[in-house]
DNA sequence: CGCGATTTGTGCGCACCTTCACAAGCGCCT
DNA sequence: AGGCGCTTGTGAAGGTGCGCACAAATCGCG
């Protein structure tokens, strides 16, 4: 999705037997991670202690070998014929994805959609706290939102250093993002997760990823679209369904990240 | 827009059928089209009425051959030498992803983040409409957000039939999600996009996309470790060589992943 | 103390996606 | 009319990811 840059991609020499680390990690193994990391948190809360790859994949929504793949890239920790540790994996994939301390992150843009994320409580569930909050109008500036002050973007520098922000989301109108999404990185924060449908340019070394909610419907809205021309046409396309189960089975293969 | 029915004459070559097209585009193909119906609108505001692939590629963020070949997969009207038709371009791209016309929508939640995705004016200009509005806490029932009056769930059903409902959004707490996807699919929905973190499983021919707003966060914290630890090291020597084994010793542990 | 049941880790083939590079087509200019 | 430059459409190569199937490893039990 966003830009990715394969760049010089210094190799990183894998400073050896301390650290098990990620040099290299395949992206779609990182998007699978919190996938795991959320499934393995609900486990350990029912009680679990281990868990085998099937019984994680299964609560994960994925292939089973796919998720012993995935976690053997991390030179995962489990034990043939028992499974995993549910605590020491949980260990292992929050290290690996940076969440072994809370990250402080920025908010710009308090309107519809950035109020409802500055309140969203699943950010401070999952090892982020949202530590700042900016806007440009300045009607917005002082408002109080879930014990945080609205700041003017204008502040934007002094308040990203003071609070060491590195993680920005941009929740502003498209015509601002790319100007916002300017100043942040001036200001020093090299990713940044934008909401306003456009595509932002940034430097090398900056990532960027994108949700853009109309986009999720709009491939949504094809399938419909294609699954009504199927049904409008008994040519076959019905052939390929195996016995359609009354009740609840396979879960379906939603998902692609990216973006 | 543009009830444009009559479709590129059939496909290129085998025409059996009248069959539009869009036969088995590409999953990849699919997410990309969106992000080229929003730079197309963008450059037929501009007053451009024909665009390079290169240009419109520019404009979506990706390379210009990967737009080329996604266009062909619909069977594209280009012209070599000028490039594509804006407004034709927009037709067929809308044709395919099913918008021809507004599609209903409804949403499941009106909590925190529901009630922002109810206001959300992305959804109203990108073809959709947000038309029921529903959630299960009797307190919320009846108030009216944007327009409409939220509705009990469990008047779901007379609704989502009554408006032809077949796309919904899911913005409930992850217990609830389950759920309320068992009740919209029984109802009749056969899309669904969640923004609940758990993973749910429907019926086969329901499609089902997930959003989840700390995942993304958590994916940036990987980069962000990744690259705090890429500038923590020194730069000099590890540049270029990947953990080549020529080192006399290397112990085991390293790994080797690539391998 | 060895055996079988269980589960991980992974080699391999396959399918999909991306990118390059170039021939074919189109319009314009001379 | 003809050639020239520009742009599309696509064949082919390369890369990435996926899933099967199986060997290796570990535990429990008799």
């Amino acid at each position: 999705m966003s830009q990715h840059h394969p760049g010089p991609e210094s190799g990183t020499s894998a400073h050896a037997a301390a650290v098990p680390d990620f040099p290299d990690l395949p992206e779609a193994t990182v998007a699978r991670l919190p996938e795991y990391l959320r499934a393995l948190h609900h486990l350990a809360e029912s009680g679990h202690d281990t868990v085998s790859s099937e019984g994680l994949a299964n609560s994960a929504g994925v292939n089973s070998a796919k998720l012993r793949k995935d976690l053997s890239h991390l030179g995962s920790y489990g034990t043939r014929g028992v499974g995993y540790d549910v605590g020491l994996l949980i260990d292992q994939i929050e290290f690996v994805l940076g969440l072994t301390h809370r990250r402080a992150v920025a908010l710009v843009g308090v309107g519809n959609l950035g109020h409802a994320l500055a309140g969203y409580a699943g950010f401070a569930n999952r090892g982020f706290r949202i530590s700042a909050l900016f806007d440009a109008d300045a009607a917005r500036v002082g408002e109080r939102i879930g014990g945080l002050i609205v700041q003017h973007i204008d502040d934007l520098p002094e308040v990203i250093e003071a609070e060491g922000i590195a993680i920005a989301v941009i929740a502003t109108p498209a015509s601002a993002a790319q100007s916002v999404a300017g100043r942040l990185v001036a200001a020093g924060v090299t990713s940044i997760l934008n909401f306003a449908p456009c595509v932002l340019s940034v430097p090398e070394g900056v990532d960027v990823r994108k949700v853009d909610l109309a986009i999720e419907l709009q491939i949504l809205s094809f399938h419909e679209h294609r699954k009504a021309a199927l049904t409008a046409l008994p040519t076959g396309g019905a052939a390929g369904l195996t016995a359609l189960p009354g009740g609840l089975s396979t879960p379906s293969p939603g998902e692609a990240v990216g973006t």
